[in-house]
DNA sequence: TTCATAAATCGAAATATCTCGATATTTAGT
DNA sequence: ACTAAATATCGAGATATTTCGATTTATGAA
């Protein structure tokens, strides 16, 4: 976790709206059948509903993964980005600590 | 309460830094006699902690102030700037209930 | 092995942030 | 009114971020 980091890739609107569309995978279209299982969604998708180019969005992506607001899974040719629960949480804790008084 | 001015404030190290100081305020010199009611700091302190220009902390407490995390009290031609507790609290629910899943 | 598709990386232009010194403003005291 | 001190604002150069299109890399299928 590194505070740095996460704070950058929160300042950003795009950046913060991709974390509350991942909240819930039917923000996007339907995984295709071989890919029911996973619960990430796939770049292509992301960058549809963001409307921005392919490589911003895959930009934006590393961003949010090396925060570690994300986690990636590579199945095949396409990358599945996923919100990271706990990391978003010892997030939260880590700035809670920072700003509030002891 | 702005989320987006928010977190542009504290994506800067020198600012998140000054926020912790001002959780204390023997973190600075004592303060005048006559100031001896008030609990905010004033600027030249901060510039002298923070190490930085008088401008450039004029400007970055005016950010802080703008994003809400401090109140400014003009006392003569001093400006005192102290943590907007209220507000730190209001901005720390808001970054949760933004990134929290429902 | 060749082709097509998804994603990542590269290079660059536009814009924003950081930080400074210089100047302006506000206020207190003489 | 004049001066001095504290702070705010302005203008600018250096650096960082945003965003793109073009290219490269990785993978699966013909």
């Amino acid at each position: 976790m590194n505070l740095e980091k996460s704070i950058a890739a929160l300042n950003n609107p795009v950046r913060r709206r991709i974390l509350e569309w991942l909240k819930d995978r039917t923000n996007f279209p339907p995984a295709l059948p071989e890919h029911a299982d996973l619960d990430g969604v796939c770049v292509a998708y992301i960058q549809e509903k963001a409307k921005l180019s392919q490589s911003t969005i895959s930009n934006y992506m590393g961003l949010l993964k090396q925060a570690g607001f994300v986690v990636a899974e590579r199945h095949g040719q396409w990358t599945f980005y996923r919100r990271d629960e706990e990391n978003i949480r010892a997030f939260l804790a880590a700035v809670q600590n920072e700003l509030l008084k002891p």
